[in-house]
DNA sequence: GCGTCACATTGAAATTTGTCAATATGTAAA
DNA sequence: TTTACATATTGACAAATTTCAATGTGACGC
């Protein structure tokens, strides 16, 4: 029931802070590691670890370790999913209810 | 600069709510008056005043008043801004630098 | 006017989230 | 194996968010 809608919410919640839009920003341009996004951002490394902890477990980034590098990029299936789901959330049910207005009260 | 960040996050925050979601789905057959809705989620009134101002802000959903009563709708508009935010934002970049792996450290 | 209904606002408490210092883990070089 | 490096985890604190009771505001009927 609820949960559903609790789980969908945690998929936009990867976008809901100004720090991991930077990061989604930073990986437009392809796959990148821990340390080189962490040069390009005002926070700590504890802080990008966390983000990104945030960003792999929407599905919305990808983690790739190669020995003691991490390089993390944008899925396009993690966000073909976001994109959908944001659709669906949106859409209107052409079905019934639209005949007539409602009476409140 | 980063600003740009902060409001594109003010628009992803109407959807981190699980109440929110629900409400959009309440929505999603047709306009609703703000008792309806209330009458359907378990929430108080002013809990659902409050996330119906955060819906509104962020362009998602409507509100016409109408005497006593206040009837919200999704805002196709608003609907397909955000899509297509979305799609900016996890869209990469088919430019340079994916020419061969970056170097780290 | 007076009372009631529908909704918004305020203020305060509880929860969640973002942040960093300190520490832990795992990898590679010396 | 010792050391340094890259990243993750922990713990604590600050800020933001969610929530509700109390109250305010505007519209309608009497």
């Amino acid at each position: 029931m609820e949960n559903r809608h609790i789980n969908n919410a945690k998929v936009f919640k990867a976008f809901c802070d100004e720090n991991r839009l930077q990061i989604l920003e930073l990986l437009q341009t392809g796959e990148k590691c821990a340390c080189v996004l962490l040069e390009s951002l005002k926070i700590s490394q504890p802080t990008l670890s966390h983000h990104m902890k945030i960003l792999c477990e929407s599905g919305i980034v990808t983690g790739r370790k190669e020995g003691k590098w991490t390089h993390y990029s944008i899925s396009h299936e993690g966000a073909q999913g976001a994109q959908s789901l944001l659709a669906k959330l949106t859409a209107l049910s052409l079905s019934h209810e639209s005949a007539g207005e409602a009476i409140c009260g």
